[in-house]
DNA sequence: TAATCTACCGACCAATCGGTCGGGTTTTTT
DNA sequence: AAAAAACCCGACCGATTGGTCGGTAGATTA
């Protein structure tokens, strides 16, 4: 049943994992009821357990799904050849583009960092990191190393990158996750292109300050 | 019943509200039960109804605490005559003590900015505001405050206020909300009081880079 | 064609949810 | 001392929760 392809998995399961994606972006892992996702797909509730065991398991393959998303988006077209810069850039430039797709993506990420909904369903740590926490690792991995490439070759400047990566993650997560608040912020649609545009230059520009030597 | 004033305002209240900040905080509006709470208070279920007469109003109860705490310890200890430079510096020391201080406090600003509770739960955005949203506006309002005097008395770069506002607060709040993910990057208790120095210098840093005139 | 498997459903379950109600006890006010 | 108000409780409520089970229609395989 459960494949490691990403397309064209199976449709029906597809389209209980779009509609959980929301739920659970919305209203949380407590909050999102199993009776209402049934009835936005077209399901009986009991169709749902068909699909997946349990919820838990349901919102892991939700996670597991998005996480692969995101990975494979950034391995397969980011330039592992490119210089440092450019990478992180890109890099950026792509996790941003994921974010701005699905107003869902954010929150949905976010909470799976803050909450602990899977440590409460009694899964241990090393079953979390198998479900989709390898994908997170593979992603947090791949910018640390551009990060490490540019350190080494001098053209970033020295500097604690679990706090450089926190602000960055935060800036960027945080902002396409804040809603109402956002909204007032930046004074407009957080999702219209014209303000992805601008969040992703915001965010490069506070990692090129960030990184950049001193002249 | 309830009063404007801050500080001893009703023990058992008090208790109630200590006590629901954390749940809230870790399960979300939805995921906290009110059984659990009441017997972590050691009162009877019932018994919070008589102090509080929903579950949305108590949680109002929480966040308007929480924002009036926060608003006031700003508002009281910034040197409101100080330059630009000292009362951003100021304002995101404090507020850093404020999150450092519980470390259930991160993860519940965050939840209140991410998730729709009250508009679930049938509030009108006026209620809302009129509740605990002016508290934060004032805090922003602050915060803005400094931001322009410091470009009109030339000693900021001119920027988005708006997205730099993003930032920061994403940098500040995912950090200290970020949990296990958080603990990975800066390989520690993210409450350490040597993390938490760390992290008022990071973003302090973060934020002096992105504003200082290059010459 | 017979057997198997996939997908789906309605009926049902125990448990928990937020919330109500009537009454008892203690403290404060008059 | 009497009245009122504040505080707390157990019993109870309808609704909803995640989840089970037996069965059926249709496609697939042997």
């Amino acid at each position: 049943m459960r494949e490691a392809a990403v397309v064209a998995r199976h449709p029906t399961q597809d389209r209980i994992l779009d509609e959980a994606e929301r739920l659970f972006a919305h209203h949380g892992f407590a909050g999102a009821s199993l009776q209402e996702l049934a009835e936005r797909v077209g399901l009986s509730k009991s169709s749902l357990f068909h699909h997946f065991p349990t919820k838990i398991e349901l919102y892991a393959a939700v996670l597991e799904r998005l996480f692969e998303h995101l990975w494979i988006s950034i391995e397969s077209r980011v330039d592992r050849q490119a210089g440092p810069w450019t990478r992180v850039g890109q890099t950026i430039d792509l996790l941003i583009d994921f974010l701005a797709e699905r107003p869902t993506t954010a929150k949905l990420l976010l909470r799976s960092m803050i909450e602990r909904d899977f440590e409460d369903a009694g899964l241990t740590p090393e079953e979390l990191r198998e479900r989709h926490g390898q994908y997170l690792a593979r992603i947090i991995q791949f910018f640390i190393q551009a990060l490490q490439d540019g350190t080494n070759a001098g053209v970033f400047r020295p500097q604690h990158i679990g706090h450089f990566i926190q602000s960055v993650v935060g800036a960027t997560l945080f902002h396409f996750a804040s809603g109402n608040f956002g909204e007032e912020m930046i004074d407009g649609d957080l999702y219209a292109p014209k303000n992805v545009a601008a969040r992703k230059e915001e965010v490069k520009n506070f990692i090129r300050l960030g990184l950049e030597e001193r002249k």
